[in-house]
DNA sequence: AAACGCGCCTGCGGGC
DNA sequence: TGCCCGCAGGCGCGTT
């Protein structure tokens, strides 16, 4: 389940391997329908089209080509972005592959489907359906304290959720929400509005730790992610709290629980957490 | 308006 | 052993 470090390792390989090469022939694989159906004139547009930018916004890769065409992948939960070499054999799920002028195949793959790929004009990246409703970029400079306390401070539904929630800041999944409130020592159940300031001071600093941290650790590989030459990441083994449930916290030996909030498991220490 | 719940989809693990 | 059911969750959308 690639969240925002698993996606931007994805454009950093991306960036390594394809930057300036330009697309032969870009193939549709399947009729399936995916997120949403794939543009029937991708084929067409992408052929002989040069990528000379790769860029990322919350979950979404973009891979700028020239005559402003921006190509937008987005993995969901099982997705892949695979560059392989051209003796790469079809395997199930794959959807869609774009044959580069270096001689490498560029894969996606996808099993449940609920990633997507579409097109957009370069120019017009911010105001598309996708992106206009994005909150905050968790790593960027703007995202200090003070603006996560004006995020905060007025919602009524827990942390966890509110965290989660990409109107408010993008790219913050299951598993860095669980481990930032842990780290931060914050019980994802509290009211958002009714985190004090050094609260919401260290669950900023915390989120950001987290995400840097599995940046650096090669991205957390549960069972879906691979970077784009497929190697897999291992911050997985420096969790505190996602997948540990029964387990002994690792800071007061206390057992982890799990609970449902939004449809999805929260880990959490009862002792730690408050 | 904010918050919540549902459905999309396949693979897999637990239980019988 | 094998089958079936339920869970996993990013995201948009409909409802309250």
């Amino acid at each position: 389940m690639p969240e925002l470090p698993e996606i931007e390792i994805i454009c950093r390989g991306l960036r390594s391997k394809i930057l300036n090469e330009t697309i032969l022939e870009a193939k549709r694989l399947t009729n399936l329908k995916l997120r949403q159906a794939i543009p029937l004139d991708l084929e067409c547009i992408l052929k002989n089209k040069k990528i000379i930018d790769i860029s990322r916004r919350a979950k979404y890769i973009n891979i700028h080509l020239n005559d402003s065409i921006t190509l937008i992948i987005h993995l969901g939960m099982s997705g892949k972005l695979l560059i392989k070499d051209k003796s790469y054999d079809y395997q199930k799920h794959d959807h869609f592959s774009f044959d580069l002028s270096n001689g490498d195949v560029a894969v996606y793959n996808d099993p449940r489907r609920f990633g997507l790929i579409t097109l957009c004009d370069t120019n017009d990246l911010a105001s598309h359906p996708l992106f206009r409703n994005l909150g905050i970029e968790p790593l960027s400079e703007a995202f200090t304290s003070s603006y996560l306390e004006i995020l905060m401070h007025t919602k009524k539904q827990a942390v966890k959720v509110a965290i989660m929630d990409n109107s408010n800041i993008v790219g913050v999944g299951n598993i860095y929400a669980s481990e930032s409130l842990f780290l931060s020592k914050i019980d994802p159940e509290r009211i958002a509005g009714s985190l004090k300031r050094r609260e919401i001071k260290s669950l900023r600093d915390k989120i950001v730790y987290v995400l840097e941290e599995a940046i650096k650790r090669g991205g957390s590989s549960i069972k879906d992610y691979a970077s784009v030459g497929g190697e897999l990441g291992y911050f997985q083994n420096y969790f505190n709290v996602y997948g540990r449930e029964g387990k002994q916290c690792t800071i007061c030996n206390d057992l982890i629980e799990a609970k449902k909030q939004a449809g999805r498991r929260s880990f959490y220490c009862p002792a730690c957490q408050k």
